[in-house]
DNA sequence: CTGAAAGCGCTTACAG
DNA sequence: CTGAAAGCGCTTACAG
């Protein structure tokens, strides 16, 4: 790899010239263009990325997500990236994997890069963002805002969660086992149980304590036989899409069909549920569109000072073909 | 944001004195730890990721995917980035989409980090890098090697197209329908349909043209009906899983039974195939495994001046319930 | 139009 | 044990 100052050399002017005319800045001769160029196309020159970023103070922003192999992670990083490429500011990831550990070394990682800003998807803002003194101006995503983190995007999980409980209570379940990741590692995922809890109360119908399970990448080898057995539930709600893909496999697993023996349904509204047969139940959040305006609200913040805010995304039911309807059943 | 400079003023040393106790190296007073730990401590310093990569010439690597949001290729990155970790390079990541103009682009980008090594997945390993007059070691990834890019893990994707094709005909299929991404943007999945071909005629069977469709991240609209009308097919092969659960959608979307009215097969073994019922009849390969081969592979080149090799991985058929037996159908 | 010099924030010999 | 200085590879005023 050659250098600047390569260049310069091999086309005999100085480095400031060899820098104007690659960067058309700057007057410069023809002549000096011609020499230049011919240098720095024979030495195959490339200006070194971590140098410019360096000199020119490039901005930065880091997020963080629990896993970029959940579609719906990727989805909003995607508008992040998008968000943030047409500010100028490039944007550095790193993964939790859904443990409060890793969080803190992903932060302190991204720390490192001095971000303008931070875009945090994390498992308990208090507890998880405790250590670090001084943070760059910071949205939660996902996470419900706090008094020292008052910007975020969210959706209503707790209403998403009655919601969909709703929608199954009103096709005669009543033995529903809520499935989930630790309530340790997502708030959303607690929450959206506690609006299943409400949902049943509101009905006069008690909830099953939540099956709480490790998140991991895949579910392929979800175990419900104990559960299914000792609690005999006519649905399962899985905390989220990813999940609740592992629970129909795992009910299948069992010989039980979906939805004929036991019903299903999630959260998120991955593209997966929509080809499958039958369609996934679920909520459908805007993920995309959360991450966008995650980005939006992080500029402003950052650059034009403006006063950190909470923004609601509308979730919506999305009813396919894995919740049954019991009521006119014999 | 505060500098080691500041610390060290604060500290009232200098910055050389204040980098050998922030990074244990280099003998130093008790007297100066402690103040420089203090001082550093009072600024909430972090030593600036950039001017360190900068300084030391921190190595990265390169790699390029067609897209992250595609399960395989997260999962070969993944096992990528925890190759180089203990290596102790960093890795950078670029998206093509499938698109052979956002792939030059792509790979100019990585270009501009300096980096060691690349590890590529590419459209057409020819064309995409004809451009690029040098480039630091590289290996393919998911792509036959060249004569110029002589390193390359892949699997043996011509046999599994005909291992697969095969299976199909013993089911006594004789009407399949290939359905694929471009393959003017991945050699993968023409081998896929030629290794189709060569099966479908060593059967004494015509293969139908395949049906090429443009790359997306999802395929929840895909529309087959012409396709099935005009041709009339008992089973159709996707060139790759995700491709196949659209395939699947779009089947049931028509009114017809997955397996009952067509079958269904795909390629990669993607964890989701194996969650759904039926279970996806797919080739299995080990992204993961050839990731880690790729990086193995790149290391020992780069830094060992080692020979170029192309290393093959082994697939498998797992064979779902997606794919019905029409032999001792009446 | 062109160049010398300082700076971005660290690291690394080299003196002392 | 401590510091001055050069260097990583660019960029940016400032002179001329």
């Amino acid at each position: 790899m050659s250098t600047l100052q390569q260049v310069a050399y091999r086309a005999g002017c100085s480095v400031a010239t060899a820098h104007r005319v690659l960067n058309r800045n700057g007057p410069v001769s023809d002549e000096m263009v011609r020499r230049v160029r011919r240098a720095a196309a024979e030495l195959g020159y490339r200006a070194s990325g971590r140098a410019i970023a360096l000199a020119r103070r490039r901005p930065v922003i880091g997020v963080l997500i629990p896993s970029i192999t959940n579609p719906v992670f990727a989805a909003s990083l995607s508008s992040i990236q998008q968000r943030m490429l047409l500010a100028g500011h490039s944007v550095l990831i790193a993964q939790s994997n859904y443990d409060p550990a890793q969080e803190v070394d992903a932060v302190a990682s991204l720390l490192n890069e001095r971000p303008t800003g931070l875009i945090l998807t994390v498992c308990d803002p208090e507890r998880s963002l405790a250590l670090s003194s001084s943070l760059p101006p910071t949205v939660l995503l996902n996470n419900l805002p706090t008094p020292r983190f008052a910007a975020a995007v969210t959706t209503d999980n707790f209403g998403a969660g009655r919601d969909l409980t709703d929608h199954l209570i009103a096709h005669g379940h009543r033995r529903i086992l809520f499935v989930s990741g630790h309530f340790g590692a997502s708030d959303r995922a607690k929450l959206r149980y506690l609006g299943h809890v409400r949902a049943m109360s509101n009905a006069g119908l008690e909830a099953f304590e939540a099956l709480q399970i490790p998140f991991i990448d895949s579910y392929d080898q979800l175990d419900l036989s104990e559960a299914v057995s000792t609690l005999k539930p006519t649905a399962i709600i899985g905390s989220n899409d990813l999940l609740t893909l592992g629970v129909m496999g795992s009910v299948r697993r069992l010989g039980l069909s979906v939805p004929l023996d036991i019903s299903v349904a999630g959260f998120d509204g991955i593209a997966i549920g929509r080809m499958m047969d039958p369609a996934l139940t679920t909520v459908e959040i805007p993920d995309g569109t959360m991450g966008a305006a995650a980005a939006s609200l992080l500029l402003d913040i950052a650059e034009n000072a403006a006063p950190p805010r909470h923004l609601t995304a509308a979730y919506r039911l999305r009813c396919g073909g894995t919740v049954r309807d019991l009521n006119h059943v014999s």
